[in-house]
DNA sequence: CTGAAAGCGCTTACAG
DNA sequence: CTGAAAGCGCTTACAG
């Protein structure tokens, strides 16, 4: 139970040199197994714990990855990418690395203030979690320690990627409408505003290429501007048999708008989403949409992360992972309907 | 730009020693101005980083707090804590100190399984967040570092607590519900589950006491097991003219229920909840409840943690943080038929 | 005002 | 199989 106990004190104990403790510790050649039994059970008896900080120090490494989240996905309702975070914290503890979550705030993204942690060099690389300025990027470019950004694509970034499949996800979703008889499809998101909604809308549109489906002006519609704040959806004069949306929380919006402007959903109008989200749950009805890969991708992030901190000459990497369709209860099948109407 | 810039680079390059660059660059004595000064913008020039690895081995402190969730406390849904973390991390980083969240799996809590930062010495104490387990308290008991407590409070654990005033909270949540004249007042939750419950049920009972108002056992509701684990609330075969839920999450199940039986809320029954959470927000209508000073807490878990890093000699200190009533729609104000129907 | 020396707790060659 | 020496990058007395 001693209060800071070294590999100093558990040599003294045994009359041997800490190299040799080290090296039991460590599981390293050069010590006899009864030798490095004895020390391991010393050890354990004396309270040792190792110090990290030293280790770290000697190497120039922290064992440490720090994982950024933009302040804006962090509200009230918005849990996402603190999901996400927990799973990468567990690959990264396998991996014998602590995660250190930081929430960059929208001031210090504007204002370009990289995360103490970095000044501090207590962490070996950055994990960058959704939509990041441009400029943000530049600063990151700039940096000496390895990236990857999670959820998020952009050119200019030097740094690994790891993406979901918007575009095969979204375009697996409309051919799903599509087989459930909806010819009149609208698409909602602000299809400038990021990359990851850009995809997502060109697999819609490839779909509908696929199935000789015009696509109508009028059925593209804003969520958002630009910079990303969320706007009021301005409906189209006549309301298409089905929505997909850019995300969840957009569809739970235009559920309760298409409500309250006395549609039924999916009764008169179908609604989709993406991610599979607190918000495809709380719907009325639940969401169909699809499920990003979690997991998959915290694994895949973190091996890149790892892999990077040991050859720095490797070239960055894209890698997107495929999703799934969760199939709920806010699409309608009206394959008989159409017949008639046609 | 030098990819590992130390303090000795920069000394050599002004001709003067490390001591001095040290001296210079933590605003320390015996320095003259000017070469302060003068190091200062090499330092920035060169891209120097701080090296708090080497400052932590020298002072035995890694400047990093731990704080633990548990795993049960994130789920879909749950961010309360997540929430809170955010608050946490930036008061520790004016402290400049940093935030190492850890979600304690239910495994790793039944097992009393320490996270590794600790095991690695990478923090200097620990935050709790929540609810934990008896045994896992003993555990933490037995451990070198700091620890708080931060929403809950065990008699048994040997560290400081900051918890929500639960108990003038819901006393004051139930007076301003008897001032809407309301006499037949339900509580829901399981007041043998936490200490929290216990406390928001005392609160409650306190102020039917000093309305000489009678406590009903068929209106004190379980809304989980002793385990924590929600359960199906069963409504008593009266229903009271108003609820009190020891969280925003039962309220909102609640009320879920209530409507699904064709009562409405508030017109034939006022539902509160207490937290002030994302449930608060989605139910519908909005709940009125009680909403806890995150910020306040936080700031003072933070105070707690570091005074008790300075001088380990403090004894332990439980402070409670006052909340405040938020009026929304759910409560309707009766007295006028209270006094027909009387 | 400035600096030489020692030490924080490990690990990495290297020698025996 | 075992250990003496040097070093990771800082900071803390202490001396000048």
């Amino acid at each position: 139970m001693g209060n800071n106990v070294t590999m100093r004190d558990i040599a003294e104990r045994l009359g041997v040199s800490s190299v040799t403790i080290s090296k039991a510790l460590n599981d390293k050649e050069g010590v006899s197994d009864e030798l490095k039994q004895k020390i391991k059970q010393v050890a354990e008896e004396m309270g040792y714990r190792f110090n990290t900080l030293a280790k770290s120090m000697k190497e120039g490494q922290a064992y440490n990855i720090g994982v950024i989240i933009p302040e804006r996905f962090t509200g009230e309702i918005q849990s996402f990418y603190l999901k996400f975070y927990q799973h990468i914290a567990r690959v990264l503890d396998h991996h014998q690395y602590s995660g250190i979550l930081h929430i960059l705030s929208a001031d210090d993204e504007e204002q370009k203030v990289l995360p103490r942690i970095y000044y501090d060099k207590k962490v070996d690389g950055l994990l960058i979690l959704g939509q990041i300025s441009n400029d943000y990027i530049q600063l990151l470019n700039g940096i000496e320690i390895p990236i990857a950004y999670i959820d998020f694509y952009n050119e200019d970034a030097e740094a690994d990627t790891v993406i979901t499949d918007n575009f095969y996800g979204m375009y697996e979703m409309t051919n799903y409408l599509i087989k459930n008889g909806h010819q009149e499809i609208g698409f909602v998101g602000n299809i400038y505003s990021t990359s990851s909604i850009q995809d997502r809308f060109l697999g819609f549109y490839k779909s509908l290429l696929e199935h000789k489906l015009p696509l109508k002006q009028e059925y593209i519609i804003k969520d958002r501007d630009e910079r990303g704040k969320y706007i009021e959806i301005e409906l189209p004069d006549k309301i298409p048999t089905a929505f997909v949306c850019n995300c969840d929380q957009i569809a739970y919006n235009l559920i309760t708008k298409l409500q309250s402007l006395g549609y039924r959903v999916p009764e008169d109008c179908s609604v989709v989403g993406f991610d599979n989200d607190i918000y495809a749950q709380i719907a009325e009805p639940k969401l169909t949409t699809v499920e990003v890969d979690i997991e998959e991708m915290s694994r895949t992030a973190v091996q890149l992360m790892i892999s990077k901190l040991k050859s720095k000459k490797r070239k960055w990497e894209q890698v997107s992972v495929k999703g799934k369709l969760v199939l709920r209860d806010s699409v309608k099948k009206i394959t008989d309907e159409l017949q008639t109407t046609d």
